[in-house]
DNA sequence: ATTTTATGTCAGTCTTGTTGACATATCTCA
DNA sequence: TGAGATATGTCAACAAGACTGACATAAAAT
């Protein structure tokens, strides 16, 4: 946070001590997130009202897609909500037959999670919606900014998970 | 869409039609999308938790914020929840005295919304938090992909949409 | 004068998150 | 082996923030 460049005479403040200079709120920016996040949630809400699941049910079916053979304590990480929320729709997604849980060989107190034909099925339909929103989005900008656009997103997480969501995202198959 | 460049008989398709090549799944940027976001909208809820308030008296103090004198139908239209649900919100924030609510003056049936002072520096302290975690991103990619991030986002929104938000985003101060 | 529009409000429901308490099976370690 | 830690499951209550449907009022528009 460097203000060499700053004359200390304008190098002003506010009463509570905080920064107006370099500080212009990046309007742009913050409104566009919101608005693109919002209609990149919004595609999968269709398909999965068929099945009277939510978002929630999304989050789930994916990571599990995405990591095979997860376990509970796994996805509580990932998701960052509590047991009683996980299992409600996990629960569900189980009984409908989106996810198998089998319990493990070498600790059999924890379930490994599997999705089922139709669970693969419908993250995958999920998947290829959201992604082709992001491949429009990325052909209106040019492919060569892929690589900044994922450095970016990556940047706007916090320090201290960054390393983990790195692994979470470049790393494919099991976790554990 | 065209599929030229691929000889019809690696022309793949799925059982439901749907192509198999050219749709890999962009999984990094569906995941670091949903982790930024969900980091990038925690960082003011310390703030409003001090003030009993939530992430969607956030929303509607920030857009009051921006554009002063909004209707309560404009407000309806940013946000696209119902008007039960933005009045209960909406009472609060009035009540607690961070908006004001002044009938208009060439047509009385309308409300015109403003943030009263203290409104304002919620606002703004919001804002300032959420710019500093986008400058940091931005600063960490290299400034100079500022305005292929802005296209990006801009891309992600519903093509239907985005005319409205550019408006809305790229405007500054009164809607009506 | 009638209809339409902008807003406000009541009542009930749903999803998805929370806390706190407690149960069970299994693993680990002294 | 026995005690404690760990992984999971479950019950109950609650809260935020979305929804629908119905109805009320004031003011504008026709």
């Amino acid at each position: 946070m460097s203000k060499a460049a700053v004359p200390p005479a304008l190098h002003q403040t506010t009463p509570d001590g905080d920064d107006i200079l370099g500080e212009i709120p990046a309007y742009d920016l913050i409104e566009l997130f919101f608005f693109a996040y919002r209609d990149f949630v919004s595609d999968p809400d269709r398909i999965l009202a068929e099945f009277e699941f939510g978002r929630a049910h999304h989050r789930v079916v994916h990571f599990v897609d995405r990591h095979p053979g997860l376990t509970i304590a796994d996805l509580l990480d990932i998701l960052r909500i509590t047991k009683q929320s996980l299992n409600r729709v996990l629960k569900e997604l189980i009984e409908k037959g989106f996810i198998e849980s089998r319990t493990g060989t070498t600790d059999r107190r924890q379930r490994h999670l599997h999705t089922t034909q139709r669970g693969r099925a419908l993250a995958r339909q999920l998947a290829r919606l959201q992604t082709r929103r992001i491949m429009r989005a990325l052909e209106a900008i040019g492919p060569e900014h892929r690589d900044a656009v994922r450095e970016y997103l990556l940047a706007m997480i916090d320090p201290g998970d960054r390393n983990r969501v790195r692994k979470l995202v470049f790393e494919t198959g099991e976790i554990s």
